[in-house]
DNA sequence: GTATCATTACGCTATGGTAACGTCACGGAA
DNA sequence: TTCCGTGACGTTACCATAGCGTAATGATAC
């Protein structure tokens, strides 16, 4: 039963037998470090490398497919369909869905693009701007309802997407504070929270935002957050 | 084939009614129509009608599995299984397993508790916290994500959730400008946004507020509503 | 020699949706 | 009251499909 595989990782069982898989549990992501830099000085490897073009195709077809369908409707199948790869090419990075799903929100990781334009107003601006046309929320939709069957994945998620960009919100607002822009004693969290929501509260109602929307909201809020 | 009436109708919204009469032009319905136009002046009823309490363990189950599980993990059987009854049961009343969601939300719908406190800053509070209890993230956030798949039931979503909650906060703060609580230029749908939409991102960020997190949302964008 | 690659197939389980069976509730007619 | 037709009831079985995860194969890259 143990899985032949001879693969040379020690601590990264990668997919091994049914029952090997059980405990395998504690050890996320199989091969997966070895994106952060080959350590590994010495050339190590016995045996045909992974593709690192497969990896991205991999990475890249989820993702597409996880927005467009959702996590459970998602399947491994129309991953590999998609990305033009074997199945047994996704299991051999993935132990399943769950673990692949983590990975892609890893791979996409907020990258908040450092937007500074010199006032607060004109930073929560680009904010709003930025989440109207890149925030995704039937992403967030899909992976909140998996809170109670994948938590891990809630939590990368939480962590990796939406913390960064409240923080960099918050961020700015402190940048307006030093300003004397914005009033000192505002909760720069829950105001990032209040200009996010409205964004998630509009999908949700109206769908996605038009164009002078943003304006708009913070038209509407700016005198809550002013100095 | 139109109708022979099998159930006697005593103002039963359960599945058909107004309210399925939005699927009305996509959907046949079986013998559904008939219950909220079809004379019942006579006795109408040929052979066993069906049971109210059938009904109603239907909708409960189908809601509590909706909540737990989501739209696309939630399965019939499943519902049937929790309702105690046949799957035929629920095959008897609804086509597919979008027009029993859409119906779950029907019966759901909102029932918005009239609040009306005297002061717009009550009414808000009010509305604060009962989203905080009541409000279903993992919901809307499961059915957000069949939008492209079921726009019917995104839509019911939005008419008979959202957009009445978000209706009813604005009508309070119209209310606290005939007051001279609220500033008359307020854009009330996009406060209504940014208060429920608070929520929403909290959720998304940190899960489900504590206590005290109303009161702090509110305190922090009151002065842009204020007069 | 080893481990990847794509391809194909397989076993298993879950699901949607339908059909058949015998039973039970109801209204109407005898 | 008795009987009958209608249609809902639960149960069980069934079909077709789809998904997950594994294995076998032959080729190919190190």
């Amino acid at each position: 039963m143990e899985s032949s595989s001879g693969r040379p990782e020690p601590g990264a069982p990668r997919h091994a037998g049914a029952e090997a898989a059980v405990f395998a549990r504690l050890a996320p992501m199989p091969r997966r470090d070895r994106a952060f830099e080959d350590q590994e000085p010495s050339g190590r490897a016995a045996g045909r490398p992974l593709d690192e073009t497969v990896d991205s195709a991999i990475l890249g077809a989820a993702w597409q497919l996880l927005l467009r369908d959702g996590y459970s409707r998602m399947s491994i199948a129309s991953v590999a369909e998609t990305a033009r790869v074997g199945k047994p090419a996704i299991y051999r990075r993935y132990r399943d869905k769950s673990e692949l799903v983590a990975a892609v929100i890893a791979d996409k990781t907020a990258r908040v693009p450092p937007i500074d334009t010199g006032s607060a107003r004109g930073d929560l601006l680009a904010h709003l701007e930025f989440a109207r046309r890149r925030f995704t929320v039937r992403l967030a939709g899909t992976l909140i309802v998996e809170e109670t069957k994948h938590p891990e994945l809630v939590r990368e998620f939480r962590e990796r997407m939406i913390l960064p960009r409240r923080n960099e919100i918050a961020g700015a607002l402190d940048r307006g504070k030093d300003r004397g822009e914005v009033r000192m004693d505002l909760d720069s969290a829950l105001a990032a929270q209040a200009l996010m929501g409205s964004f998630l509260y509009q999908y949700m109602a109206d769908g996605a935002p038009k164009k002078g929307w943003s304006e708009r909201v913070l038209d509407t809020l700016w005198p809550a957050f002013a100095a």
